[in-house]
DNA sequence: AGCACGCCGACT
DNA sequence: GTCGGCGTGCTC
């Protein structure tokens, strides 16, 4: 028996099946889908076993797999050949594409996913002998468990094991082991919201036409988390499971225990917030078959679900679906599409405000659109006033405008919440002297230095560098350094002395990361213990408080000046989002937009609600510029430590790509915005094309070519998700 | 990834 | 003469 085994080893050179024999005493247990340890050159690696076969496929002496790490298949026939498609299409190795399905955790150390964790439960025998005379502590412990269906054993404190067994052996008890774990989810008393007609109609059409790929287009508020709920529980009726997608942003705890809620112990919800072990006990329960949905970011796509009834995307636009810095760089859209087509089952991606390639795609009818064009309560959409801060600036000290101050003041009176967003998507707070213009930058990479207030540092958000903050610019000696960026400190300072009697909350990256803050925080805003919520984008997605009915931006403007194709989607997106948090139940709601653009489509026309206008607006502009949806783009970064050698390289690679491919537009080779990462430089080569052709196969040619060159790297990004 | 092989420079 | 630099190639 022979074993073809794809060893855990991220390189190139590696990725493909080599041979072994399978010794007598593992005839059992081999099977596709495992993983195995092996004897690799010296070493002694893991793999996963892609074939078992009879006859081997070289001349040469095969040596022994040493032992099984799994017992149970790991990777089904179906992740299996999902792994193959993924690795030709985004050119990463398949152990990559492999490794990116299973979760952290799942490694075996001292073969701890084998010998899985038990905890001991304990319940009563229905047909115990009532003739039984118990004593004292037996009829306590009698009390503690009647009525109960399962108790856990450490639940019996100051209870000895002794008397326990006596009642397990009198068969008054009975012991059940189950796989330890770490979760507990319960069903809350939860009422089933009637849906609306427009609700309705939009559930229906999804069963009636699947399985097919919609794209459910509904403002904020209309209710798609309701709709979503209901498909789910239609497919969870007829025995099936669904997924779940969100952004890693919004997976919050408000957002799952409404699902939890509804289906209780029947979810599972992965999440950044879980440790490996909670992640890994939670795969496991859905390698075993308890959980029918699941909920979680982008790599929960590949959960080992059976007989998928429907795959959810909410916040379709995201750009948190698309894996873009380590490989396999995919797009859990693309993978949901081809999971749903293994199932024959139905994708429905949803969101206010569409990425322009999915509604370019519902419009000319490759996905179905369905609309819900109102809100739930019968609410109008916030009204949104947009503040010209090039006039307010010579009026006011601060960042606030008199407009939004007014408003606060007004909101702070009526004893309703506000909430302010500070926009800080690619923005970095840097140190510069005001003397002499004097900026401290990273010796390893080409890039300004952030500034850390809670270490008194500046550090390389690249290589981690960092160094002490001086008091004196280095450069001409005076003590004229500024921090340039609005932090949200700043700003909250000067809340707190425009509304002394304010309670303000600043939720940031500074404040959330203890474990748990998150969720603390939200609670806490949500009973008001606080008038006035004062974040980055993680106060726009999602979030959902009755009581707010102001919301403010302080600059509208930083994620405009990204030197991206996507920054005015991005802005239009985060604006709509944002003021979307506004007037969610029967209060009306006002949003107060500060800019200095205030003529800028991403920006004015937030103001009508209306995502179809800037849709037309900035379909033109990337029709004309030749970007997505129009045009498909791929980006090839060629990177090393020679930077002549390198661009050199680079020119050939792109002339041979101008030979094979005469219909592309390709740009470049051209420096990356950050030339320079610890120590290693970078050019982009970026490819426009409308129709592929054989770009994959000409690709992995290049690939192949430099994977033993050592003094230069590529790198393949399909539709990058941003460029830089 | 990790290790052996091999072909050139500067030393006890 | 040989020790050791790291470029190249191989691992079933």
């Amino acid at each position: 028996m022979i074993a073809g085994v794809l060893v855990e080893i991220s390189n190139k050179n590696v990725d493909k099946i080599f041979e072994y024999n399978v010794p007598s005493n593992l005839f059992d247990d081999i099977k596709v889908g495992i993983r195995v340890l092996v004897p690799f050159g010296k070493m002694k690696v893991e793999g996963f076993v892609l074939q078992v076969k009879s006859d081997k496929s070289t001349d040469r002496e095969l040596r022994d797999i040493i032992s099984i790490i799994d017992k149970e298949i790991v990777l089904n026939k179906e992740l299996l050949d999902l792994g193959k498609f993924m690795s030709s299409e985004t050119l990463a190795t398949l152990i990559s594409c492999y490794q990116v399905m299973l979760p952290k955790g799942f490694k075996a150390k001292n073969g701890t996913s084998i010998n899985i964790r038990y905890d001991t439960y304990y319940k009563l025998n229905e047909k115990y002998d009532t003739n039984y005379k118990f004593n004292d502590k037996q009829i306590s412990i009698i009390n503690l468990v009647k009525d109960k269906k399962l108790v856990e054993r450490k639940e019996l404190l100051n209870i000895s094991s002794s008397s326990l067994n006596t009642l397990v052996k009198r068969d008054i008890l009975v012991k059940e082991l189950k796989e330890h774990r770490r979760l507990i989810y319960n069903k809350s008393d939860y009422s089933v919201h009637e849906l609306t007609s427009e609700q309705r109609s939009v559930v229906e059409a999804v069963i009636n036409s699947s399985p097919d790929v919609f794209l459910l287009y509904g403002v904020t508020g209309s209710g798609k988390t309701e709709v979503y709920m209901e498909l789910i529980d239609y497919y969870l009726k007829l025995g099936k499971t669904s997924i779940v997608l969100v952004p890693e942003i919004s997976l919050t705890p408000q957002m799952v225990s409404r699902f939890q809620a509804r289906f209780g112990d029947k979810i599972a919800a992965i999440h950044s917030g879980l440790s490996d072990g909670e992640k890994y006990d939670e795969y496991r329960r859905i390698v075993r078959g308890e959980v029918s949905i699941v909920i979680g970011a982008r790599s929960a796509i590949f959960v080992p679900l059976k007989n998928i009834g429907i795959i959810i995307i909410d916040e379709e636009h995201s750009d948190s679906y698309k894996q873009s810095d380590p490989n396999p760089r995919y797009n859990a859209k693309e993978i949901a599409i081809i999971r749903a087509k293994a199932h024959n089952c139905s994708v429905v991606m949803g969101s206010a405000t569409p990425s322009l390639e999915a509604m370019a795609r519902a419009r000319k009818g490759v996905f179905k659109l369905l609309e819900l064009p109102h809100r739930v309560n019968g609410r109008n959409l916030p009204k949104i006033n947009i503040i010209d801060m090039n006039q307010e600036i010579r009026k006011v000290k601060g960042h606030f405008s008199n407009q939004l101050i007014m408003a606060i003041k007004a909101r702070l009176l009526k004893h309703e919440q506000v909430i302010l967003l500070l926009n800080r998507r690619g923005y970095s707070s840097f140190v510069t002297c005001k003397n002499c213009g004097f900026t401290f930058k990273c010796p390893n990479c080409d890039i300004t230095l952030t500034y850390h207030k809670s270490s008194n540092t500046l550090r390389c958000h690249y290589c981690g560098y960092g160094e002490k903050v001086y008091d004196k610019c280095p450069s001409c000696g005076e003590k004229a350094l500024s921090n340039l960026g609005i932090g949200t400190q700043k700003v909250e300072e000067e809340l707190n002395g425009l509304f002394p009697d304010s309670r303000v909350l600043r939720m940031d990256y500074d404040t959330t990361s203890r474990k748990g803050m998150h969720e603390t925080m939200i609670e806490k805003f949500r009973h008001q213990e606080y008038d006035i919520l004062l974040g980055t984008q993680m106060v726009a997605k999602g979030l959902d408080f009755p009581n707010v009915t102001l919301v403010g931006v302080i600059n509208a403007d930083t994620s405009l000046n990204i030197p991206d194709f996507r920054s005015s989607e991005n802005t239009y997106d985060l604006l709509s989002q944002v003021a979307g948090r506004s007037g969610r139940s029967e209060k009306n709601g006002e949003v107060i937009i500060q800019t200095f653009n205030k003529d800028h489509y991403a920006i004015s026309l937030t103001k009508y609600n209306d995502y179809l206008r800037f849709y037309m607006e900035e379909m033109k502009n990337r029709r004309s510029l030749k970007y997505p949806p129009y045009y498909f783009l791929c980006n090839i970064r060629i990177s090393g430590k020679d930077a002549e050698y390198i661009l050199g390289e680079a020119l050939k690679i792109k002339r041979s790509l101008e030979r094979n491919f005469p219909d592309f537009i390709i740009l470049g080779p051209s420096a990356c915005s950050i030339f320079k990462i610890n120590n290693v430089y970078r050019y982009n080569i970026i490819l426009k094309y409308k129709k592929k052709n054989n770009l994959n196969e000409v690709l992995k040619l290049v690939v192949d070519h430099y994977k033993t060159n050592l003094k230069l790297h590529v790198d393949i990004d399909f539709n990058p998700s941003q460029m830089f």
